[in-house]
DNA sequence: TGGGGTGGTGACAACACGGTCACGGCAGCT
DNA sequence: AGCTGCCGTGACCGTGTTGTCACCACCCCA
């Protein structure tokens, strides 16, 4: 586990990373706010605790920074500061957890390990291919660049076509996959579909028919 | 934002809910470990709020299942044993926050948010887009700098379809999120909010619909 | 050259989905 | 009690979607 930890007083961020270290975990240090900056923007931590009153630059402003680059870093806040107000605060500003000092250090590293406990979101797959794009979980297509604007069916389809990537699909599979096991199975609404398709999808043609077997891109 | 509240004395568990609703959250109750368990396997929360002294089914147990799960809800702890040990031991058993009673209410919203903004992606303190800030912790939201006066559901929609940052919605999720477990699953009402939230936003149109998909920003 | 089979296109009408609105119940406040 | 704002319901309506069908354009083979 990789934490960094932000504090000006250099006896007590010595006496943490040892402690921290002791615990398995990967410790970087930085002593004021610019430091600290300068170090997220080359590494990538699991948990940040800071100190929020740093001489320099103050830790409301690093965590804010830490929060706006929607990155999966946690931040502790750690301070003398220990009013509700104060903790409400710092929650309201970003910060995953808050310890007001004098804190117990087994305390601290539960804390510290509550927050890197959880994995990070696995990334939304998107699937390309010649120049087409398609975000399953923004219902979005385009195609160099510009926005397809699909119907349900459509967009079932194409997907349907994106994922079996470059393998043939027969008009049964699709039928079967896009439309619902109700439907008549000698309908011709899979050659309907696919000829709007195709028209939205414009020149030069991304989907190819195999004669007699089916479709592919 | 959905939340479990699982405390096995009725006084404090309708001050909570009651509080917890007037911040605009869609709060189902619990009274003993069984329940608990029964309604977290049916619906899917942001946050469960776990007395740890519970009758029946300890709350340690609840949350090793929770955790066991490994599904994107966060647990926080609340109990009236306050000792380090007691804490450190609450969160080595998988929760994400502890919280000593007597605690105090503010404190307890702000750590809840907290906790739902790390869900599975982080979700920043402010929610901005196309013009449109929203400030969950101050419950305001403008629309290029003019204020908006938005009602508690309206807010929660727009909160969540902020929070899904693009990502398309569906409308049985909205309800899931927004509303709670005594809502009708066939109503209407994500249809009428929905209308009367855009109403409020203005030209031009923030929130898309996605045919047979839901709703996106 | 003609015919059967396969696949593409356009017109069209049914229909389901989503938006809007008015109404009324309900809770909170004065 | 009366008022007000919130919100769930149901009805209505416009419109985009989509299944069907007729027709055409090929290709392969006799």
């Amino acid at each position: 586990m990789r934490v960094l930890v932000v504090e000006d007083h250099p006896r007590l961020a010595t006496a943490l990373a040892e402690g921290l270290r002791r615990e398995g975990m990967a410790i970087d240090l930085a002593f004021d706010g610019t430091e600290a900056l300068a170090h997220v923007a080359v590494n990538r931590y699991d948990v940040v605790v800071l100190d929020r009153d740093l001489p320099g630059v103050p830790g409301d402003q690093v965590c804010r920074a830490l929060v706006d680059q929607r990155c999966e870093t946690r931040v502790l806040m750690l301070t003398a500061a220990s009013t509700i107000r104060d903790r409400v605060e710092g929650l309201e500003l970003g910060a995953d957890d808050y310890l007001p000092k004098p804190f117990d250090f087994t305390e601290l590293v539960a804390r510290i390990r509550a927050l890197a406990r959880r994995a990070v979101a696995p990334v939304p797959p998107t699937l390309s291919c010649a120049g087409v794009t398609l975000d399953p979980s923004r219902r979005a297509a385009s195609r160099h660049g510009r926005p397809l604007e699909l119907s349900p069916k459509e967009f079932a389809l194409l997907e349907c076509l994106l994922a079996a990537d470059g393998r043939v699909v027969s008009s049964e599979e699709l039928l079967e996959r896009v439309w619902d096991e109700t439907t008549n199975p000698f309908t011709g609404t899979v050659k309907s579909t696919m000829s709007r398709l195709r028209a939205k999808l414009g020149e030069p043609p991304v989907i190819h028919t195999v004669r007699e077997g089916g479709y592919r891109v």
